[in-house]
RNA sequence: GGGGACGUAGUUCAGUUGGUUAGAAUGCUGCCCUGUCACGGCAGAGGUCGCGGGUUCGAGCCCCGUCGUCCCCGCCA
C-alpha cells in the first residue's frame, strides 16, 4: 500500500543535516539507497541528490512506520518524519558528511514503490554502457553523475555571469535554418509547408552571429547546441554544446582576454585554479615542436636534432642528410630488460611508417663510436624541454627518415606529424609510469594553450586545390593581403585563426573574420568559387557584408570537452545527462525510428533503402 | 567506409584440449536478528551462453555470417 502525500513538505535534504541540528524534527524525502534489516531495529539510507542520510526505525518506537520499511526496498521513495538524533560515539559514520547524526522516525511513507532496478544507483558505473544508457534516469542518480551534471551546470553559470558583467548579450539564434555546404554533414529537417526544400539544424551559429555584429549589437553569446552529422568519438557528439561568442573591433588579443577571463572564473567555481594568461604559440611552432596543432604540454617537447649529426655518423646510421631528425623524450620511462627493449624496438618499426627509421639513444651511448652523438643529443633534447640533463631513465627516440626516403617523409610536416603522433603514442603507452595525465590538484594540470597564425589555405591532395583551413570567413593577416600573397604565395599565407587547447585536447576555435566584401569576393575567387556560387550559397550574408560591417571577431568553446576534463571523465557521455551511443542512438528514448506513412505524406517524402 | 576489443544469470566475471546437469560473487525472494552503515546468518529462485547457419557422435568453446556496445583511422570548414 502506498500512502498519500497530503501537505507534507520535506523541512531538509538528505545532505544537510550535522550535529548541530540534534533534537530537531525534520521531514525528509528521497529514493531508498540501502536497507538494513536487524529485525526490529531496520536503518535505511536515504538518497536525494544532496546526500545520504540513515534514517532508523525502531518497533518499539514507531510500530507503524517499521512495519513500512520492512516492506521498502531499494529506490522506494519514502517520507521519513522524526527527530535529529546524534549517533553514539562508537556509531558515528566518518565517512559520511551526515554521519554524526540520524533520523529516528516516528513515522514513515511509502510514497512510491520501485522495480528492482537493472544497476543499483548506491553503486559505481557498471561496465555495461548499453544497460546505463538504457535506464539513463537510474544512472543520473548515482553521486557521481549528479556531481558531473553539477560542475556542468555551475561552470556554465560561471561564463554566463563573467559574460554580462563584460557587457555581453546572450542572443538565440535559429535551429531551423539554411543548409550551407561545406565542413561537416547538415542534419536535415524537411519543410511541410515547402515540398522538397529543408532546414538544416546549425553546424555553429556563424553567420548568426557575424550579422549580429552588423546589426551592431556589439558583444554577442550564447551556449548554444550545435548539430554535426559526423562519425562519434569518445569526445564527439552528434549534438553538442558550444559557448559561442563574438566581439565587434577587437584585436586577437581582446578575445584571448575574454576567454581567459570566463575560464578562469568558472575553473574557480569548482575549486580550480588557473594560471592566466595562457602560452601563445604559432602553429608552425606547434608543428614543429610537438607535430600537431593541439599540443598536450603536460609532456616534453620534441626536438630536431639533426645538427648535432655529423655526415659520416648519418651516413653510417643510413639517414637521409637534410632533413629533419626528431628527438622524443618520454618521461620516467623505467629501465627495460634487454628481451623488453627487443620487442619494443620491434613494435616501434612497425609503428613508424616504412620510411622512418628510429634511433634508441642507450644503444647508441652503449656503442664506442655513437656515444658522443648521443650524448650530443641528449644535450639538445635536455635544452629544449628545459631540462639541466636527460635523466637515463627517460627513454629517448630518435625519428628519422631512411637513405633514399620517398615523397611523403621529406615533407617536413608529414614528418612532424608522424612523429608527434608517436610521441603522443609512446606517453599514453608509459602514463603509468610518468604520469603526466594523472591530476596533481595543482594549476599545472591544467595546461592551456593559444595556438595562433593557423595556415589560411590547406592543399587538398583529392582535388588537387587550395582549400580553406578554417572556414571561408576567416580573415587573412593584413599584411599577408597587402603583400598580395593570396595569389602569389597563398602556401604562406597566414590566417587570423586561433584554437585554444587544452591537454592535448581542442577546446575551442576562432578567427577574426572577414569584414569587407571585397576581401571575401577574393577569398572565394582564391578557392576557386565563382561569384555565382558564392551568391548561390552565401548570398544573404555577402549581401548583408555591403552594408557598413565593422571589423569583428570570436570563438567557441566546447562546453562538454570542458567540463569533461573538469570531471576527470574518459568520455563525453559522462558529462551529457542524454548522450548517444557511437551508431547516434539514444538507447533511452530509442531514436532515430521509422515514421508512420501519413507523417512522410505530410512532409512530401518517401523513403528509398538502398543496400 | 576501414581496423581492433568485447558479448555467458539482473549486474560483475570464471568456464581447462570440444565431452555428464554451465559456475562464483553480488543482486533478488523467504525466514531469523536492536546498532548497522558494502550489516550478518540460513534457505531458495534465477541461463535462448547476443542472434542465424555450419563442422562434429557431441559446440559456451571451432568455422562462416549477422546484430549490438566500446575504442581508433577516415570524416569532423
Amino acid at each position: 500500500m502506498l500512502d498519500f502525500l497530503g501537505t507534507r513538505q520535506r523541512t531538509h535534504t538528505c545532505g544537510q543535516l550535522r550535529a548541530a541540528d540534534a533534537g530537531q524534527t525534520v521531514t525528509l524525502m528521497g529514493w531508498v539507497n540501502r536497507r538494513r534489516d536487524h529485525g526490529s531495529l531496520i536503518f535505511l539510507d536515504l538518497r536525494d541528490r544532496y546526500g545520504i542520510t540513515q534514517v532508523v526505525l525502531d518497533k518499539d518506537l514507531a510500530p507503524e512506520g517499521h512495519a513500512k520499511a520492512e516492506q521498502a526496498r531499494p529506490e522506494y521513495v519514502i517520507c521519513a518524519i522524526g527527530k535529529v538524533r546524534l549517533r553514539g560515539p562508537e556509531s558515528v559514520n566518518p565517512k559520511m558528511p551526515t554521519g554524526e547524526i540520524e533520523i529516528a522516525a516516528t513515522e514513515l511513507l511509502v510514497l512510491n514503490d520501485s522495480k528492482v532496478p537493472p544497476f543499483s544507483p548506491a553503486e559505481d558505473a557498471i561496465q555495461n554502457e548499453e544497460v546505463r544508457l538504457k535506464y539513463r534516469y537510474l544512472d543520473l542518480r548515482r553521486p557521481e553523475m549528479a556531481h558531473n551534471l553539477e560542475i556542468r551546470h555551475k561552470v556554465a553559470l560561471a561564463m554566463r555571469e563573467y559574460l554580462n558583467a563584460q557587457g555581453f548579450f546572450e542572443i538565440e539564434t535559429p535551429f531551423l535554418t539554411r543548409s550551407t555546404p561545406e565542413g561537416a554533414r547538415d542534419y536535415l529537417v524537411p519543410s511541410r509547408v515547402h515540398p522538397a526544400h529543408f532546414y538544416a539544424l546549425p553546424q555553429s551559429p556563424q553567420l548568426f552571429k557575424q550579422i549580429l555584429m552588423i546589426s551592431g549589437l556589439d558583444k554577442y553569446f550564447q551556449i548554444v547546441r550545435c548539430f554535426r552529422d559526423e562519425d562519434l568519438r569518445a569526445d564527439r557528439q552528434p549534438e553538442f554544446t558550444q559557448i559561442d561568442l563574438e566581439m565587434t573591433f577587437p584585436q586577437q588579443e581582446t578575445i584571448f582576454q575574454v576567454v581567459e577571463g570566463f575560464l578562469k572564473d568558472s575553473f574557480e567555481v569548482v575549486g580550480e585554479q588557473i594560471a592566466t594568461p595562457f602560452l601563445r604559440m604559432t602553429y608552425d611552432e606547434a608543428i614543429r615542436q610537438y607535430g600537431i596543432d593541439k599540443p598536450d604540454l603536460r609532456l616534453p617537447p620534441m626536438t630536431d636534432v639533426r645538427d648535432v649529426f655529423t655526415a659520416e655518423e648519418l651516413s653510417s646510421l643510413k639517414i637521409e642528410p637534410g632533413l629533419p631528425i626528431v628527438a622524443i623524450v618520454i618521461p620516467n620511462k623505467q629501465a627495460m630488460s634487454n628481451t623488453q627493449k627487443k620487442a619494443f624496438a620491434q613494435e616501434l618499426n612497425a609503428a613508424v611508417a616504412p620510411d622512418l627509421a628510429y634511433l634508441d639513444v642507450d644503444r647508441l651511448a652503449a656503442a664506442p663510436q655513437y656515444a658522443a652523438l648521443a650524448q650530443h643529443i641528449d644535450a639538445a633534447a635536455a635544452k629544449n624541454c628545459g631540462l639541466a640533463r636527460v635523466e637515463p631513465e627517460n627513454r629517448l627516440i630518435v625519428v628519422s627518415p631512411r637513405v633514399g626516403a620517398t615523397a611523403p617523409a621529406r615533407d617536413h610536416l608529414w614528418l612532424y606529424k608522424k612523429a608527434g603522433q608517436l610521441r603522443l603514442d609512446l606517453a599514453k603507452r608509459f602514463q603509468d609510469e610518468h604520469k603526466a595525465f594523472e591530476k596533481k590538484g595543482i594549476s599545472d594540470d591544467y595546461k592551456f594553450l593559444w595556438v595562433t597564425d593557423f595556415p589560411f589555405f590547406e592543399w587538398d591532395e583529392e582535388t588537387k586545390t587550395w582549400t580553406f583551413a578554417h572556414h571561408p570567413f576567416t580573415s587573412p593577416h593584413e599584411d599577408d593581403l597587402i603583400a598580395g600573397r593570396m595569389t602569389s604565395d597563398p602556401e604562406n599565407v597566414r590566417a587570423l585563426a586561433y584554437d585554444i587547447v587544452l591537454n592535448g585536447m581542442e577546446l575551442g576555435s576562432g578567427s577574426i573574420r572577414i569584414h569587407r566584401q571585397d576581401v571575401q569576393q577574393q577569398i572565394f575567387r582564391a578557392l576557386g568559387m565563382s561569384d555565382e556560387e558564392a551568391r548561390e550559397r552565401f548570398g544573404f550574408f555577402l549581401e548583408a557584408l555591403q552594408y557598413g560591417t565593422p571589423p569583428h571577431g570570436g570563438v567557441a568553446l566546447g562546453l562538454d570537452r570542458l567540463v569533461m576534463i573538469l570531471a576527470g571523465a574518459s568520455s563525453l557521455r559522462e558529462v551529457i545527462a542524454f548522450p548517444k551511443t557511437a551508431k547516434a542512438i539514444d538507447l533511452m528514448v530509442d531514436a532515430p525510428t521509422p515514421v508512420s506513412d501519413a507523417q512522410l505524406k505530410e512532409l512530401h517524402i518517401r523513403p528509398v533503402i538502398r543496400s
